[in-house]
DNA sequence: AACACTATTAGAATCGTTCTAATGTGTTGA
DNA sequence: TCAACACATTAGAACGATTCTAATAGTGTT
C-alpha cells in the first residue's frame, strides 16, 4: 500500500542506514520508495526526477542509486549489457525480461524453485543466484 | 577432444550456416571452436587473434561474433552490464559467474533444475531461461 | 562565524560497442 | 580465366551509458 508518510518514512531510511538526508537524496527516494516494487535506470530516474520538478544532476543519480545499493536499499538487475537497472525489490525473487521493451517484471523468490543447486567451487561462496526469463512476444 | 583437421572441420562449419569462408572468420572460427568450451568477449578474442599473428579488426570481431551467433554457432551470455560475452556451448546450461575475476563457468543444464517455471504472461513466449550463479571469493 | 567534511554539479573523459564510407575479397558464370 | 557483383573488412568517427574531475555548495560542530 501507498505510504501516507513519505518524508517521514523516507528520512528514517536514509538516517536508518547513514545517508545525511539531502534534499536530492530524499526526493530520489520519495520517488523509489513508493510502496510499490520498482525497476528503473538511472535515465530513467534522472527523467521522472526532472518531470517531478526537482532539479538533479544525473551524476548525483549513478552517486545515489549506487549509495542506496550498497545501503541495501536497492539491489542491481543484470539483463541487458549496456543498461544497469536498479530493483527496489530487495527481497529473493527472480525476473522476467521483456525483450521487445526492455521492461522488467518480478517473480515472486517461492513462485520458482531452484533445484540441487551445484556446490560453490572451491574458495568461493555464493553471492547470488538470479534466474532471468527472458520473453519476446508471440 | 581437441579435432584433428581444424581446417575442414571449420570451413564445413561456415559453409553449414551460409557464412563465406573469409580468412578472417576462419581464423576466429578456429580459435573458438577448438574442441573445449569457451567464453570470449570482442575484446579477448580480437587480443587473441592478434597474438597468434591474425590481423583482424575489432569491428570484424565483433560483426564475425554477431554472426556466428545468429547462425546458432553461438550464445550470448548476460552477466556483467557494460561487457558482453559469448559462449561456444550453445546447448542449454547455465553459469558460475566468478564476481572477482569476471570469469565465467559452465554448469550443465541438467546439474541444476528450475522447477515450477510460472507460465509467461499474455502475448509473449520464453525465449531463454537463465540462471546465473554469482560468487564471491570467501 | 569558522572550520572540516560531505554532497552536488557541469562537463570532460572513458569504455564498450556500433556506424560510416571507402577498400578489398570470394564466387559466379560467360 | 577473369570480369563483375555482392558481400566482407577496415580505420576511424560516432555513440550511449557510465565514471571521473575539479570546482562549488551545503551541513554540522565548535
Amino acid at each position: 500500500m501507498p505510504h501516507t508518510r513519505p518524508f517521514a518514512e523516507v528520512l528514517t531510511k536514509l538516517r536508518g542506514v547513514g545517508l545525511r538526508p539531502t534534499r536530492q537524496r530524499l526526493a530520489l527516494a520519495k520517488l523509489l520508495f513508493d510502496g510499490h516494487d520498482r525497476h528503473v535506470s538511472a535515465e530513467t530516474l534522472h527523467d521522472e526526477a526532472t518531470m517531478a520538478g526537482v532539479a538533479v544532476s544525473l551524476a548525483t543519480v549513478y552517486n545515489t542509486l549506487h549509495q542506496f545499493t550498497s545501503a541495501g536499499l536497492l539491489r542491481e538487475v543484470v539483463v541487458d549489457s549496456g543498461r544497469t537497472y536498479f530493483d527496489t525489490n530487495t527481497s529473493e525473487h527472480h525476473h522476467f525480461f521483456f525483450e521487445d521493451s526492455g521492461a522488467l517484471q518480478d517473480i515472486s523468490g517461492d513462485s520458482i524453485g531452484v533445484a540441487n543447486l551445484p556446490p560453490a567451487p572451491d574458495g568461493t561462496e555464493i553471492s547470488s543466484v538470479e534466474v532471468v526469463i527472458r520473453l519476446r512476444n508471440r
